[in-house]
DNA sequence: CCGCAAAGACTACAAGTGTAGTCCTTGCTT
DNA sequence: AAGCAAGGACTACACTTGTAGTCTTTGCGG
């Protein structure tokens, strides 16, 4: 009954992370929002994409005379776990040790990143 | 200079991990080792896919004979990297801590998994 | 009241992917 | 020696993705 959630695409995560970011959202709003942190978003293609996400059951809409409202209907904590997941089965083969290690051993974390993440380590290990 | 690593599809990472574990490999050798965890692998994809592959600059492989022996020209932990950045675009937005947070919280996790994790972000810690 | 810009519907199209199938050659088996 | 199975070359084909373009309708600004 719990609809595994759809293959979401590059170009469909951009999408929708301005809706999750706010929602309902028109097609005019998102195409804006897009715009602001990349120009080249042409109006079009975000139409096709609102359309695909729709097929594959990402998003819904309400029409508002000839505008359409669309709200999210997948959670973004349900993306990120599934693309998450197959991620892992990809590259690390699904084992998530590795995987993290990789990660905290890049460049980008700073003093109060690790400081943290160890934080959260600390209280995964004492709640068991 | 660095030709920047292509973009490798889900069937083709299965294809390389065997790669990476064991080369030089025959297409027998490929397939055999793709069978042993998943008999669902036909031959003519195998050999599709190292074709595709070849054709990427992924591999190369010298004849011998009439049997090809493959052997990668880039590693894994290059492609580890370039689909990690790629994941933490999509997903993440491209921010790392969210991400380490996220998978952090999973519930696969042991206790000597997140103790040997505190230990690397300890030492990182310390090493500046 | 009318024409136009904008929204949506439908169409396009090449590249990438998953998954093989067919055809040709040749080394190995009887 | 003959034939067959295995390798490789080339072909197939539908689906997804990125990126728009054309066609139709309609509310709004003059």
């Amino acid at each position: 009954m719990k609809n595994p959630v759809p293959r979401i695409s590059d170009t469909e995560w951009e999408i929708l992370r301005v809706i999750w970011a706010a929602h309902p959202a028109t097609t005019g709003e998102i195409t804006d929002r897009l715009a602001q942190t990349d120009p080249s978003w042409h109006p079009k293609t975000v139409r096709t994409l609102l359309g695909r996400l729709v097929e594959k059951g990402a998003l819904t809409y309400t029409a508002d005379g000839r505008i359409f409202r669309y709200r999210p209907l997948v959670t973004e904590d349900q993306c990120v776990a599934a693309a998450s997941d197959s991620f892992l089965d990809r590259v690390f083969g699904g084992s998530i040790k590795p995987m993290l290690a990789h990660f905290a051993e890049r460049e980008e974390l700073s003093a109060e990143d690790l400081e943290e993440l160890q934080k959260i380590l600390a209280r995964r290990r004492n709640s068991r």
